[in-house]
DNA sequence: GAATTAATTGAACGTTCGTTTTATTAATCT
DNA sequence: AGATTAATAAAACGAACGTTCAATTAATTC
């Protein structure tokens, strides 16, 4: 046999993305072999390569796409705010909506770094490094304009993204919590964190006021 | 060749498993081959298998003591006091601790659990779901004593633990920061995600009083 | 409707994998 | 010193791996 009725390339590569986010978060890059890539694709091994010369490309392509994806949300996502308090939340909102909604692109994108060539593992930490930058920038800001109390924000920013991401190792869609819930009790917990204070008029509670101006 | 001059049984399998925690940590449990792990102990990949009758068996064996040790280091550390403020900061500590000083082994623990059968891969999650239910009473306790505030206990348990662990993904020991200056940011940030209160009294703040009574 | 291009199959390539078997030598015991 | 046990090497096993190639058919173009 060959060409089968009704192929179509632009299909099958997008069938092949998406099995292959799945396959790679479940049995990982190393244990998912093309040919079971392919059954789940309901094609021969061999046509994979019409769309990824190598498994590694395929790897990388998944990864930079999640990025460009993850930095494409925070772009849209950015308030025209200069509060730190309001970013800090938007950020917040983002990073666990984001990661929430792409478990799997995310398991990937984190877990199977050490499967990259040097050049492309460099692309790929070049983004994430762009991407903890603006949460570092806020957190700098926030404490500069004595709005956080932080002990050094390098580090606290790795503890939000970690305590943040995390939520994709143990959140599941259908059960205890809504997304809505996990995100108000993580927002909660990183304005505590950060160790919000009191307006500088003393009026009202910031972080109170982030709540109710950002649709959660 | 045989059995060569110096042999013993007992090197030969510490140094397997050391160079298998090295190895599985570096390269993936899957991306290890039996043969570059035979070549690094030097010997025969043939001998690997007097210690361990599979590779799974010895992921499995690397693991499990892993995560008693873990248990065991809790339980040494686990001060006698009921105080939930001087629980969660020896609890913090502890973590930490034991994290960075056995980084590559956690590595193994939390990212090779896909590669465990489901009898095994229930031995291990048991053994966490211990340790993590350690971190749930803490909180309960301080929540119920009013002295955290904490909006959802089990959901703080996650973000705290992964918050600490994320710790082995950046720390090295030769860099801007020491273990004792690391421990005791987290030790603040902890403090302040729980919402430690006020004493009953007024008198101190109790994560003040908690830093000077524990050493770091 | 013929020619061309797109999509895929089926078979094969060389390599590497985890593991087993057998033989051989070092260390220990009697 | 001889017998036994412990620790290893060397070679081989079949299976699976990523990848390539030639052949074949569907869709599109002229």
């Amino acid at each position: 046999m060959a060409r089968t009725t009704g192929s179509d390339g632009e299909k099958t590569e997008a069938a092949v993305r998406e099995a292959a986010v799945n396959l790679i978060a479940r049995l990982g890059y190393e244990a998912m072999s093309m040919r079971q890539l392919a059954a789940e694709v309901g094609v021969q091994a061999a046509a994979l390569y019409r769309y990824f010369p190598t498994k590694e490309d395929l790897l990388f392509t998944l990864m930079r796409e999640h990025m460009e994806g993850l930095l494409q949300a925070w772009d849209a996502a950015r308030p025209a705010s200069a509060d730190p308090v309001a970013r800090l939340a938007a950020y917040v909102e983002n990073h666990i909506a984001f990661h929430i909604e792409r478990r799997h692109g995310t398991h990937v994108s984190n877990m199977e770094l050490r499967s990259l060539s040097h050049d492309r593992l460099t692309q790929i930490l070049r983004m994430r490094t762009a991407y903890e930058k603006e949460l570092r920038a806020i957190l700098r800001d926030g404490a500069e304009a004595g709005r956080f109390e932080i002990d050094d924000v390098g580090l606290t920013a790795m503890a939000l993204i970690q305590m943040m991401t995390g939520v994709i190792v143990w959140f599941r869609p259908d059960e205890r919590l809504s997304i809505a819930e996990v995100t108000t009790t993580y927002l909660s917990m990183t304005m505590r964190l950060v160790g919000v204070k009191i307006d500088a008029d003393g009026a009202t509670r910031p972080f109170e006021r982030a709540k109710d101006a950002i649709a959660v």
